[in-house]
DNA sequence: AAAAAAG
């Protein structure tokens, strides 16, 4: 299977060879043909199955001929968040460097007057949340009437955050007789019923979707008491003593928990990044930039960061409040164990979220394993602590690329279980020596006292008092913020 | 109960 017979130009084929790919993801193999017959397409596929490329190849090939006329762009593209966005118009940046395409990002947060004069000189491809979308067009900037192709992608993130009827209003001012390519990744009642409106007679393409989650994730809860402060000590405990811990997203309910989780972290010496719906766009971006580039290892964020963002390698996930609603849980693991990678998922788990947790379980049809001693409910304790994730790594054999690989390994303390010291030398070979290391080694300890938690983990743990203070003693070299502060 | 998006 290759992109060979998919139809598409070769100048896009060469841009698709030049990144390395080689073989098309199925949703890809699916709907591209399609797409380049014109046909309206319903896509049901989450990200990370390859989707943003489903349909920015076709419309790469599609654009090659043609040119945009100003305020009249031949191409609309709607996402659910500012950083989606972002991510869309960095693949037709990456696929279309060839050709001289002009791709416009029409997003809130950033100057409206820039977007106005791209506007003026005629886009291809636009790019757009809703409401900036909205505002540009009533101000008189923008003319939909040229749109051939539209994309709605994650149509049902959409209807989540109540902008059906922003959709319905945009899809009004768009002719007739476009193309529509829709994305989702479940179909409610809701939904259904919009897809009937807006797109006709489509091809249905379907990808088997993790319905739930990836199998490659190991997941684990902890349960600690309801106090603002044992959750972040145990926060901090876990991220000690996570095994092949590379990096993080931290999932916090609020907006305002982030902030403080963020400055809770940093105090304690932790490199860290925040994101969140209410700060500067430039913040939001330069920390997403940071994390994906590995230069913050942690990053503390809402659940803007929960679905879509395609960071491939994040290796735990950290749901520092369990979130009320099930389907965002599947959603934010999903943030790792991508591309046929490993991850672990922890939960830090309060009396309060007993039904959540539930509720979380009954959607993804497994009990998630306790990472500590004693379950309130009077349960097992079975599991491995926090980042043991022993299934993947057994299942793992081998870290991908060597990138970053002298990361892992880090943990020390524990048993030494099944030497690899030779393997880990030649990972690192590519990797710029990183500092680093014995760092994971049981720390002087959870707060033993602290009852829950990981606390009595096979590792014999010594019980020292963990005091608030910072105790970057043992933190892992990499976690830590670099005495220059940056900001 | 909260997040996101327009200001």
């Amino acid at each position: 299977m290759s992109f060979s017979h998919l139809g598409l130009s070769e100048k896009v084929l060469a841009a698709v060879a030049a990144t390395g790919y080689t073989t098309p993801t199925p949703i890809q193999e699916q709907a591209i043909p399609h797409v380049l017959a014109r046909r309206d397409v319903l896509g049901i596929a989450q990200t990370g199955t390859g989707k943003t490329a489903a349909f920015v190849l076709p419309m790469l090939t599609m654009l090659e001929k043609g040119r945009a006329r100003a305020r009249m762009p031949r191409t609309l593209i709607l996402e659910p968040t500012r950083e989606l966005a972002a991510q869309v118009k960095e693949n037709f940046d990456k696929y279309g460097a060839g050709q001289k395409l002009n791709v416009a990002l029409l997003i809130g947060g950033v100057s409206f007057g820039d977007q106005d004069s791209k506007l003026t000189r005629g886009v291809d491809v636009l790019i757009a949340t809703p409401g900036r979308l909205l505002d540009h067009t009533e101000r008189g900037g923008l003319l939909l009437t040229g749109v051939e192709l539209l994309v709605i992608d994650e149509a049902d993130r959409m209807l989540d955050m109540g902008f059906i009827p922003d959709i319905e209003r945009i899809c009004k001012l768009v002719p007739f007789t476009r193309q529509t390519l829709f994305f989702t990744a479940t179909m409610p009642p809701e939904i259904r019923r919009i897809t009937e409106t807006f797109l006709h007679n489509p091809e249905k393409v379907e990808v088997s979707r993790p319905a739930t989650t990836a199998t490659g994730v190991s997941q684990f809860q902890v349960s600690v008491g309801r106090e603002p402060h044992e959750k972040r000590e145990t926060l901090r405990r876990l991220l000690r003593d996570a095994k092949d811990l590379q990096n993080a997203i931290i999932f916090c309910n609020r907006k305002r928990e982030v902030a403080l989780l963020y400055k809770s972290l940093q105090k304690h010496g932790f490199s860290v990044g925040a994101l969140h719906g209410d700060m500067d766009q430039s913040a939001r971006t330069a920390a997403l930039d940071q994390f994906r580039k590995g230069e913050i290892p942690l990053l503390v964020a809402s659940d803007v960061a929960a679905r879509g963002l395609d960071i491939p390698a994040v290796s735990h996930i950290f749901n520092f409040d369990v979130p009320h609603h099930a389907d965002d849980y599947v959603h934010r693991i999903g943030r790792t164990g991508r591309a046929g990678r490993t991850g672990t998922a922890i939960s830090i788990v309060t009396p309060l979220d007993f039904k959540s947790i539930a509720a979380i379980e009954k959607l993804i049809g497994q009990t998630i394993p306790r990472a500590d001693g004693g379950a309130p409910s009077g349960e097992s304790r079975a599991a491995p602590p926090s980042g043991e994730s022993r299934p993947a790594r057994e299942r793992e054999g081998s870290r991908e690329g060597s990138r970053e690989g002298s990361r892992e390994h880090s943990r020390g303390g524990r048993k030494p279980r099944r030497e690899r010291e030779p393997r880990r030398s030649g990972g690192d070979r590519n990797s710029p020596p990183q500092p680093q290391v014995a760092a994971f080694t049981p720390p002087s300890a959870p707060p033993a006292s602290r009852a829950p938690s990981i606390g009595r983990t096979p590792a014999p743990q010594p019980s020292q008092e963990s005091s608030e203070p910072a105790d970057h003693s043992h933190l892992p070299a990499f976690l830590l913020r670099p005495v220059r502060a940056r900001i």
